[in-house]
DNA sequence: TATGAATGAGATTTCATTCAT
DNA sequence: CATGAATGAAATCTCATTCAT
């Protein structure tokens, strides 16, 4: 109970710093000051700077995903569905962006390497949701026959960039925009509708 | 003259290191030794490891972007030039691996703000030439209207995405299905073509 | 009752703590867990670690003084009852050895200064024990005359140094030849027994 | 040449240090203090606190051991020759104290298990050393046969404790004292010589 | 009495940077 | 120009001890 309630005390106040000054930067004196405990309980609740890392993100993505399934109403048109996967990863991306920017940007090298496959794995669980959902496309006539593999990565690729550009500078794109755009892409592409170049394309 | 080739020495040795460890688990000592110089030896060279780091990756991405430029013939049509572009960014991303993967990894914090600003710029740049290429097509009527900025933005997050991928995992993705994938979702979309539902969009 | 009971358990864990460990490696984290107890259980009885040290060691050392005592039969002829006294000593040295290492190795700094004179006094007792001895055998005509405090202390630093070495690779050396040897060289020394040197000794 | 007399300077400092406070009580800092070198430069050195303690005790113990095989003239009767090795050893440990006591008191845990085999390496050769003596005394036909190991460790620590003890309170016995009671135990033993019990022994 | 979460002083270690040679 | 020994600020992590419950 109260050790729950510290953890998720440290976690709040981790998620903050490491989004802001990425992993090593960010600092335990830090962390501690601004969770409001001392240093030695960072400690006392997570056995290294890696550790606690690796469970501010992989609880951060795993809420973010856990609202995404819920707020994906199943019964909706394909296409609906689609939009309203896409709307629900760029919001909750970008309002939960002290976790998005961290995961984008600290994937890198520094971090056990234990660590980092505890991450990749949520990560990995993330492609496989998006990638299930387009195969379903696929099955029911939807969606052109493409790797889905590489397609989900495509998408969620698109996002990352969309969002952490949105992060870094607010006022240049409106939200909404975004959706539409990462919608119009993936959906029907750049090429206009009635353009003779349509059977060029291979 | 010879002081340019102990610097491109030094600049190859960083490319390696800071690809593979990262710009904060790069240690100056290691990269001196892959560059079979002295320590104070980079220092007289580069005055920071920051500075060191942005030549290392400004040099590369320059590099890197001037070629794309260069196999990039212009007077194709315009979708072969699209699909051109699209095989020159993703070829010139896996085989610069070492640039590229610090370029994805590492524009977080922990670098000084200066040095910062000057890998965006390049990243700037490189976005701004995408921008113009597609700004062009759409007013040759090739592409629909769209935010040119996002558009670019998403284009290149995708082939981040997916290069990365690549890299980690080498085996899995063949490139020149990378490039077709990118190409087909950039073009025309995921949507199957002759679909009802594209009534249902938007 | 109860509470003398719960010191003994406590008591026990460190001794097998702080032999495996010695003092400074030995955390109280660890002996709390040894003994089932919870952490500040152990300075709810002890007011620190020193103390605990102190408690644990001195208890050991005189259950072993007090057992020698014990087994040794005041009316065997003197060397019998030497031998049984090395005899008593080697054996229980070794049978106790989780407090006989400590003292072994861990009489240097880092410990109060007061606990440090603590451990000295039972020492010193044991030291004094085996000297009342030695200055009986002289008195009686037995021993020849030497400095009874040197004597003393050398009987106890071969068996501490024998012993050490038994625990440390118990297969080696068999107990009963350890006592012998011991044995054989206090009473009468290494040098053969007809041998024409006698007279260039000294 | 610079680097080996900064190692020695070094190692001066932490022989001091370490003899006076153990290893755990001497802290990193007050050795930089003592060797008159940042902390750091302990450092760039030795590699950690463990290896500049193994390299501190064993160039000791190396010292010692040459300085004895130094000091002993083999073209001496044989026991002239025990009695100089007694005499040698008392001396040299006891005016190496530094050392000396380092080796007593820390050879308990805490040191990395590499850094205690290597310093128990240096222990064993002496112990060989010693053997073999009095291994060519018993087949010479001066000493009486006897496991040689137990001997050998028997009058090692016999020699510890005494000197041990006149490092402790060196006022209290004279060091020729000491010298000449180690040989006349080792040599005849503590047993009065025309004594009638000597038919009671063993 | 007993607990164990919380503390914070202090230790070892790292590494970018400097500068005398 | 080049070197590499030396530096010291700063970071992570430890753990004996305390105290509210």
């Amino acid at each position: 109970m109260k050790k729950e309630l510290k953890k998720d005390q440290i976690i709040g106040a981790a998620g903050i710093v490491f989004s802001q000054k990425g992993f090593h930067q960010a600092k335990m004196d830090e962390i501690a000051v601004v969770a409001k405990v001392a240093k030695g309980t960072l400690y006392y609740n997570f056995s290294s700077k890696s550790k606690l890392f690796a469970a501010t993100v992989t609880q951060g993505l795993n809420k973010i995903m856990a609202q995404i399934k819920e707020e994906l109403e199943s019964d909706l048109p394909f296409m609906a569905h689609l939009k309203g996967l896409i709307s629900s990863i760029v919001r909750l991306y970008i309002s939960h962006g002290e976790v998005t920017r961290i995961y984008a940007n600290e994937m890198s090298s520094g971090i056990d390497e234990q660590v980092l496959v505890e991450i990749k794995g949520v990560r990995k669980e993330f492609i496989n949701f998006i990638e299930d959902i387009l195969k379903t496309g696929e099955e029911k006539g939807y969606l052109r026959p493409l790797p889905h593999h590489l397609s989900a990565l495509a998408a969620v690729g698109m996002i990352d960039t969309l969002c952490g550009n949105h992060l870094d500078d607010p006022d240049r794109d409106r939200v909404d925009l975004i959706i539409e755009t990462v919608f119009t892409i993936l959906s029907i592409g750049l090429v206009a509708e009635k353009n003779p170049t349509d059977s060029q394309i291979k």
